[in-house]
DNA sequence: CAGGGTATCATACAGTCGTACGAGAGAGCA
DNA sequence: TGCTCTCTCGTACGACTGTATGATACCCTG
């Protein structure tokens, strides 16, 4: 059995590995990840982590990649909705750290973000994430524009663009505010995502 | 003679300790920085460094702090600007890391906005920072409500919250982004303020 | 039941870390 | 001149770092 060459998912002590790094980089931040302090948390010895993640640039390529690997999965078992742009919102919404789960991917993007401009080996996980993001808009952004349900002066580009930096933006809102601040991000992405396509009013 | 109890301004040596920190950051990140690495930074001893800032955390706070004033000190030296939402567009802008030094200072500030959510010291910084961020939006609209120039469906606090998050957003892209980029960057933060008030066209 | 690949573990080593500490230089004042 | 306060420096120590390596245990195939 062969797997895909790229991007195959991770699967077994890997992905276990990785999670035990996301977790804690989500407690604890960035630079208390360690080959040791990842094989504490995951219940490992340290001779294991090093086994599959060969160096700790490998460690946190991983866990970076494995939570992106997360997002896409909960993205994609989202449950359908017919309108477009109520589809869209709907997405973008996922993406805000509103419960435990999803703050925990949202302070593991916020890092990559943040960490993917000085550490090389970051760059190109981070460009994809990034990638993925913008083109899903603009592909409903597209079906948008179909329906003519895109407003004057944008294009699905720029609004792609536009609604990815808000979507970002209020990321890093969300990690660090407390819940009572939940319906100020949720309105603040409607009102950018009505912004960029109707919505109807229900 | 007396300093301010609270946030005085940094200077000598302890300011050009801080800058170094800031550089070693933007340079090589956030986990990089250590005693050593910042005083080989500002070529000073180990010691000098440790006699004006206690710890690690004292260093990472300082630099923060500094940085934090360095944006203050330079969004008050913008050139007046009469026009409100010209002058929130040139404020904005202003933030965004569109050139060597603001694309440091856009590194730090993504930097402290991803670290605030793990490091209890840091958390206050950051908090004060966007405070001060939202603040400033929101003076400018409540001047734009006053004349008459606040669009259908905001508030001064709904729209600075907006305005904020999507300035942020647009300062991860940039960070991470060729120049190249600079135009798009632009382009989505006119778009945002426009939405938000009426812009004159030329 | 051999044998070999795969996975797990424990340990080892050199280097860096955070931090504490004391020695000394220089300025200001009595 | 001494005395004190502020600042700078260099070093020391234990803990932890990244990484390499060798010894086991397990499973599969023959």
């Amino acid at each position: 059995m062969q797997d895909a060459p790229q991007s195959h998912f991770m699967t077994g002590v890997k992905a276990d590995i990785a999670d035990a790094t996301i977790r804690v980089i989500a407690r604890a931040g960035f630079d208390v990840v360690s080959v040791r302090t990842v094989a504490k948390e995951a219940g490992l010895a340290p001779g294991t982590v090093q086994y599959h993640f060969r160096s700790r640039e490998d460690l946190l390529v991983g866990a970076m990649v494995r939570n992106g690997q997360r997002i896409v999965t909960r993205l994609a078992e989202l449950p359908p909705e017919e309108h477009v742009a109520k589809r869209l919102l709907q997405g973008l919404t996922e993406l805000l750290p509103l419960d435990e789960r999803r703050k925990e991917e949202g302070i593991l993007w916020v890092a990559l973000s943040s960490a993917a401009s000085t550490r090389p080996s970051l760059t190109t996980p981070y460009l994809e994430g990034l990638a993925f993001m913008r083109d899903t808009i603009r592909q409903a952004l597209i079906r948008a524009q179909q329906a003519g349900a895109l407003r004057d002066g944008w294009t699905p580009e720029s609004g792609a663009f536009f609604l990815a930096a808000l979507t970002n933006g209020l990321t890093i809102d969300g990690i660090n505010a407390p819940e009572s601040d939940h319906p100020r991000l949720l309105q603040a992405l409607a009102d950018g995502v009505r912004n960029v396509v109707n919505m109807p009013d229900d």
